[in-house]
DNA sequence: TAAACATGATGATTTACATCACCAAAAAAA
DNA sequence: TTTTTTTGGTGATGTAAATCATCATGTTTA
């Protein structure tokens, strides 16, 4: 790891530096580490003890809950320079979701009681970070809320926006998650996913080769998504 | 209202007295005023701008979003000790939900900028406050989840549980919402709520006379709400 | 390279629950 | 009071989507 990269790295961690000092960063960067994760592997486990804060320096991380019959729901993918679980290391002391890489991904743990020792000393910070997380819980309030009530092609539609406009910032992307893996995400089964992504590719909605998918028109993915 | 009243209010506001100084309370107090609601009264209305830090000294709340064909659904009913859209109001610029006391409730309105300007000096105060809010949110995400693939029975489980155990302490309650409402909370209609109700009652499970309930087996009211 | 397993895809069947229609009782408004 | 509106309740019907079954293709792993 290049010095270079580290600077990059915290300036991804604390974007606003008029709300931390260089010595509250220093003491961050001196206390923490890159973990290397490959595709698939699991960063965090639900039901196990909280321990250390965790940032996303890349990759995509999928966050789920598992169920009993082994079957899982996505809360929602995290992205590059964005926390990992704090909303469980806040809330409790266990890990409330499990985690794990949908992508090769580095992730900087930073050791837990380093900062927590920063925001009781500097409520500016933790302002903003109350802030973050409130917006993100926000986020994933408001989907679980759309997916309770709307129907299949609503469900996908959103699924393709989430996607689009979350996650590639385009309308022509690679899903990176199984057909069963994006039912779990859309609220679904596989079943029904499948029927529905297919429907859309013969109303010409979206093209769809495999994981590829090319929004052809987004108004009706737009609509679809707004009549639920 | 009497200064023993208000004595008691700021306990309730501040529990922890060892992260607040009094000079922090003080500056709170001035610039803060209790407000009364009758029942049914809307205290904050979805998509208005957020304004006051509110809190509930004293009745219950019920925080519910407002779907388009005049749907609404329940997230959560708000008890006396807590605050008021903090998530929204740290999230967002207005409510992201509405909120109405269904029952006569006094709601305490603090200045949000003397609030915010403590949450900026008292890292220890905000830090505390970061984790009451996630374990908040973390109540209501796994409400939805659970409703989320939950059947019929389970979900009317809860929502018997969920008065039990968060509101009333006790297994024989008075509920404090009509049929409509109760399926609102529940993710249902009025009718299978009905239905669901009315079948817990025959098989004896609970006692059931309009709106006044007591729990006959909390065995298997748990199991219901533990398989799902 | 074959065997074992996971993933993608379609068709047929079942079902849980919403929706619709209606009425009685209670509450609110006239 | 009477009228109007809201709430609680039940039966009949429709349907969206889950479930079940099966198979082709793709991917690990032995």
């Amino acid at each position: 790891m290049s010095k270079d990269k580290k600077g990059d790295l915290f300036d991804l961690l604390f974007p606003d530096k008029d709300i931390i000092s260089k010595a509250e960063i220093d003491r961050i960067r001196a206390g923490c580490e890159i973990v290397q994760f490959q595709k698939k592997d699991i960063i965090f486990k639900q039901n196990t003890l909280t321990s250390h804060i965790m940032f996303i320096k890349s990759g995509l991380v999928k966050i789920f809950k598992q169920g009993k019959n082994n079957k899982s729901i996505i809360l929602k993918i995290a992205t590059p320079g964005n926390f990992l679980g704090l909303i469980s290391i806040f809330g409790e002391s266990t890990f409330q979701y499990s985690a794990s890489a949908i992508e090769d991904a580095e992730i900087l743990f930073i050791d837990f009681n380093t900062f927590q020792s920063i925001l009781t000393n500097n409520g500016k910070y933790t302002t903003s970070l109350l802030k973050k997380l409130s917006k993100e819980n926000l986020y994933v309030i408001d989907r679980l809320i759309a997916q309770y009530h709307k129907q299949l092609p609503g469900k996908i539609a959103d699924l393709i926006l989430y996607f689009s406009e979350e996650i590639y910032h385009s309308e022509k992307f690679e899903l990176p998650l199984t057909r069963n893996e994006l039912a779990e995400f859309a609220g679904t089964t596989k079943e029904s996913l499948i029927r529905t992504l297919t429907e859309f590719k013969n109303d010409k909605i979206i093209e769809l080769e495999g994981k590829k998918v090319n929004i052809r028109s987004m108004d009706i993915i737009k609509t679809l998504s707004r009549i639920g």
